[in-house]
DNA sequence: AATAGCCTCAACCGCAACTGC
DNA sequence: AGCAGTTGCGGTTGAGGCTAT
């Protein structure tokens, strides 16, 4: 009936992850790789849940995540991606293919939630930051939708689009860690040091033989866990994590985007859409067709993206009160 | 130098959603 | 349809680092 004990069992280790133990799971994945949780402590010997497992991957392990420091334009993205869509973390996440969906979390709860609660309060709103999502009631569930209907086309537009990176991206490793140039800023205990698992990643992609024939199945697996294990619809969420498959997709880097020249992109025609209604009333008419354009979303954000440093851009929105924050 | 308070973030918890039978 | 197992998600916690005194 109810569901299986999982981190109250005895002999389940709790807490932070030490080296062995990552090594241990990382080596696990890139054989099998991620998904069948449930088997993970069982095949490696882990003494960890397989909750414990999964969210270790997802959250810290998983190749190309990005830490340290939010730029600008991923704190511009969070907020107006919460109020959009409310604390709804994941979907958020696979908007900043790079970022976690913890990570977003909190930092919007240490850093941006504050932030946002200061400039209400000299504006003499008497708001959290979570009531600027609370604050337009309407269409709640349009959004969510909206969103479920973004992660399962961006997952479906990856798994089409695999060809074209591994194309596009010749030198691409394996394992497409950019960890060395995002130091983390300030720990350094183990579970904050992602030079370790880079390093860690690296000496794998060197010594896993026959690399050549099996990079593509290895590569796709470890781009794009949802390839290989996908069970389940919302793994869009994790595909959409997938880094630089995203950002050479969608032509998106965070910290240096040029959206303009987007080669090869879908032309998306601006002027059709409106705030309001632009969103639902492309997805509907799409019904999830990939040659279908950037959603209004992703239009806006790679729009602020090329257009970096201009303020105001986003006061279209209906959500227009947190547009003057920076 | 000591330490108290604050801050950050990795990890945990519990519920919801999903899937297969 | 209903149950059991698995995975995903969001809220919360607490250890450890940082900063002010």
């Amino acid at each position: 009936m109810g569901r299986p004990p999982c981190c109250d069992k005895i002999g389940v280790k709790k807490g932070p992850w030490t080296p062995e133990e990552d090594i241990i799971l990382v080596s696990y994945i890139q054989e099998h790789g991620p998904g069948n949780w449930r088997a993970v402590p069982t095949n490696t010997g882990l003494l960890r849940c397989s909750k414990s497992c999964r969210l270790r991957w997802t959250n810290y392990l998983r190749p190309g995540i990005k830490r340290g420091n939010f730029t600008e334009h991923e704190e511009k993205m969070i907020i107006h991606l919460q109020a959009l869509l409310g604390n709804r973390w994941a979907a958020i996440a696979s908007y900043l293919p790079q970022r976690t969906d913890n990570d977003i979390k909190n930092y919007w709860n240490t850093h941006l939630k504050k932030k946002l609660k200061k400039l209400q309060g000299n504006d003499e709103q008497n708001q959290d930051g979570n009531s600027v999502s609370e604050s337009i009631p309407k269409g709640q569930w349009e959004r969510r939708l909206q969103t479920d209907i973004h992660m399962a086309k961006q997952a479906l537009c990856e798994a089409l689009s695999l060809d074209k990176w591994n194309t596009n991206l010749p030198d691409s490793k394996p394992f497409p860690v950019d960890l060395p140039q995002t130091k983390p800023i300030q720990t350094s205990t183990y579970a904050s040091s992602t030079e370790n698992i880079a390093r860690l990643l690296q000496n794998w992609t060197k010594k896993s033989p026959n690399s050549s024939s099996s990079e593509s199945t290895t590569q796709n697996s470890f781009n794009n866990p949802s390839l290989g294990t996908s069970s389940s619809p919302s793994e869009g969420t994790i595909c959409a994590t997938t880094p630089e498959g995203f950002d050479s997709f969608m032509g998106f880097n965070s910290s240096n985007s040029d959206v303009s020249q987007s080669e090869g992109e879908p032309k998306f025609d601006a002027a059709n859409f409106t705030p309001e209604t632009g969103i639902l009333q492309g997805e509907s008419k799409t019904n999830l067709d990939i040659q279908m354009p950037l959603t209004l979303l992703e239009k806006w954000l790679f729009d602020d993206a090329s257009a970096q440093g201009q303020e105001g851009y986003l006061m279209d929105m209906s959500l227009g009160e947190t547009a003057d924050l920076f």
